[in-house]
RNA sequence: GGCCCGUUCGUCUAGUGGACUAGGACGCUAGGUUUUCAUCCUAGAAACAGGGGUUCGAUGCCCCUACGGGCUGCCA
């Protein structure tokens, strides 16, 4: 067994904000590592100049702090196997393409982009698929066509070039993924890739193999659109001579649509009105990100993970630390799993219901004051108390709790018609009456004044409540109506019952 | 089209040849609790894609079909 040290990188490309499907891979790479006291590394694959958008590599690290995802070795941490962006190790590349070429394993093409997208359109007439690979690349420009003078002499003169792999003919290539188990591939089936761009720059395929070899990568885990290009990359490996250090590969499955068919993508979101991404992306076309819809980082780290794995028994919800014990990568599935934005919200209601009414209060406090109210964190938290196992985000406090804050400024139609009686207005009156004579001091000497008077005036129970609420609250919902009624206080409560008696009866005329 | 990967309740999944009357969770439905609404509790409906093998025995192994997904760029 090889006692290599496990490591492991997280490698997104900074094209724009990075998506939930992204944020899982890098927890799944993140989990693997510390379950073994690896490293876990990110690495920027910018090697596409044309698609690089400012702002986007921030943005990964802050979704990856954000969801307390560490890394040991990055861009902003540094290390030893740095730099971390590929576009700042650009000056590596060429010498291995080189060392390719010298090998027979790779060649000059010369062929433009146009000539290419020519082909490919005439092909496609023809209803067939154009390939570069063996079985035409002897009829292309390229140094495997060309006499030995002809290549030096356009590369002398500085025509455009690329270079591709030469992907071996007539071979089936074995492979091993930890997840899926052993993959078969015909090497004819493989087109010849472009390993190294005319602009210099490598292509991913090349400077993947390159840095996870150079930074001692062993295990690549990564999406499953990636798994076409193992047979490219395992065969990159050999032809390096690097075979021996190949790290092993887990290919995840892919995050589906909730709705419909495909992979989940960027706008899901919008129309299915959940987010699809970690955190709020402001530039351009903005998108809205789990963070700032209220959810708790845990609880969606904890949503994420048990989409494709799961520790076999019946827990569900896991704290990092416990999902580091419990990971393993034989666990994660094969087929892709569909995202289930109501599922997400039960995550998060699990783990608001789990916070003291102290932490929700302080939560809620912020919120408070944005709508102009001061109070105290005591009366918050006691507030939060009676009307949290209500909610799944703490904004959703409000609705659920406003009333104790400010009078109601509507009235619930369907309760007006249901609870709000031709003798209500009477009753009420007189129930006024008895407020100001009792004290709000406590709930339930209160329930018992109020018993003892209803008894008397030979009054029904649900006759007064009902409408009584509907004066307090606006509407038939909410907690024991003798409890919102102490803590608001006997001034406050007779207010809007003497407000509701005016408004309720102009409604009904 | 070609290549590759996959397929258990609507969804996430358990299941590694007999323990399966296929378990859990979300959601849904019904009942109970609650002066209301929500919570909560209880119950219920709900799946092995189809067909062939292999085997004493297939959800689980093999093959075919169907369906789903991915890739097919000088993108990653």
């Amino acid at each position: 067994m090889s006692e290599r040290k496990v490591r492991v990188r997280f490698a997104p490309s900074p094209t724009g904000p990075l998506h939930m499907g992204g944020v899982r891979t890098a927890l799944f790479n993140y989990l693997f590592a510390k379950k073994y006291n690896g490293d876990f590394i990110l690495r920027i694959e910018d090697t596409d100049q044309t698609r690089y958008v400012p702002g986007a590599e921030e943005y990964i690290i802050e979704s990856l702090q954000w969801c307390k995802l560490q890394f040991d070795e990055g861009v902003s941490e540094g290390g030893k196997y740095g730099p971390y962006r590929q576009s700042e190790r650009k000056a590596i590349y060429k010498q291995y393409a080189d060392q390719l070429i010298a090998s027979d394993n790779a060649y000059f093409a010369f062929d433009t982009p146009q000539e290419l997208d020519d082909l490919r359109a005439k092909y496609e007439a023809e209803k067939k698929t154009f390939t570069y690979d063996s079985s035409i690349r002897k009829s292309l420009k390229n140094s495997l066509a060309f006499s030995k003078d002809e290549t030096e002499k356009r590369l002398a003169s500085g025509e455009h070039y690329v270079i591709r792999f030469k992907m071996p003919e007539n071979s089936v290539i074995i492979m091993q993924d930890i997840i899926r188990g052993e993959v078969k591939v015909t090497s004819s089936t493989v087109d010849d890739k472009v390993l190294f761009k005319s602009d210099g720059m490598p292509t991913y395929h090349l400077a993947n193999i390159v840095d996870d070899h150079l930074m001692e990568i062993s295990h690549v885990i990564r999406g499953e659109e990636w798994l076409p290009s193992l047979p490219l990359h395992v065969s990159l490996y050999r032809a390096f001579g690097w075979e021996n250090t190949m790290p092993q590969f887990a290919h995840l499955p892919l995050l589906l649509k909730p709705t419909g068919n495909g992979k989940l993508s960027k706008r899901d979101g919008d129309k299915l009105g959940f987010p699809v991404f970690p955190i709020y992306w402001p530039y351009g076309e903005t998108a809205r990100g789990y963070r700032e819809d209220g959810y708790f980082n845990d609880a969606f780290i904890n949503m994420l993970a048990l989409l494709g794995w799961n520790p076999g028994t019946e827990q569900e919800i896991f704290t990092l630390e416990e999902m580091i014990k419990l990971f393993s990568l034989e666990r994660v599935n094969k087929s892709g799993a569909r995202f289930d934005p109501e599922k997400a919200k039960w995550f998060n209601n699990q783990y608001l219901q789990k916070k003291t009414n102290e932490e929700l209060a302080d939560l809620y406090l912020p919120y408070l004051q944005g709508k102009g109210i001061n109070a105290g964190k005591m009366m918050v938290a006691e507030v939060v108390a009676l009307v949290k196992e209500r909610v799944n985000f703490v904004h959703e406090l409000w609705e659920q709790s406003f009333f104790f804050f400010q009078a109601p400024e509507s009235y619930d139609e369907n309760v007006v018609k249901k609870k709000w009686k031709e003798e209500t207005p009477e009753i009420l009156k007189n129930i006024l009456k008895f407020l100001s004579g009792i004290s709000f001091e406590n709930r339930n000497e209160m329930e018992e004044e109020l018993k003892k008077y209803l008894e008397t005036n030979q009054i029904g129970f649900g006759q007064v409540m009902n409408a009584l609420r509907l004066t307090i609250v606006g509407s038939g919902m909410g907690p024991d109506l003798l409890t919102i009624m102490s803590m608001i206080g006997r001034d406050e409560t007779i207010k809007r019952v003497e407000k509701g008696l005016e408004t309720i009866k102009l409604h009904q005329v």
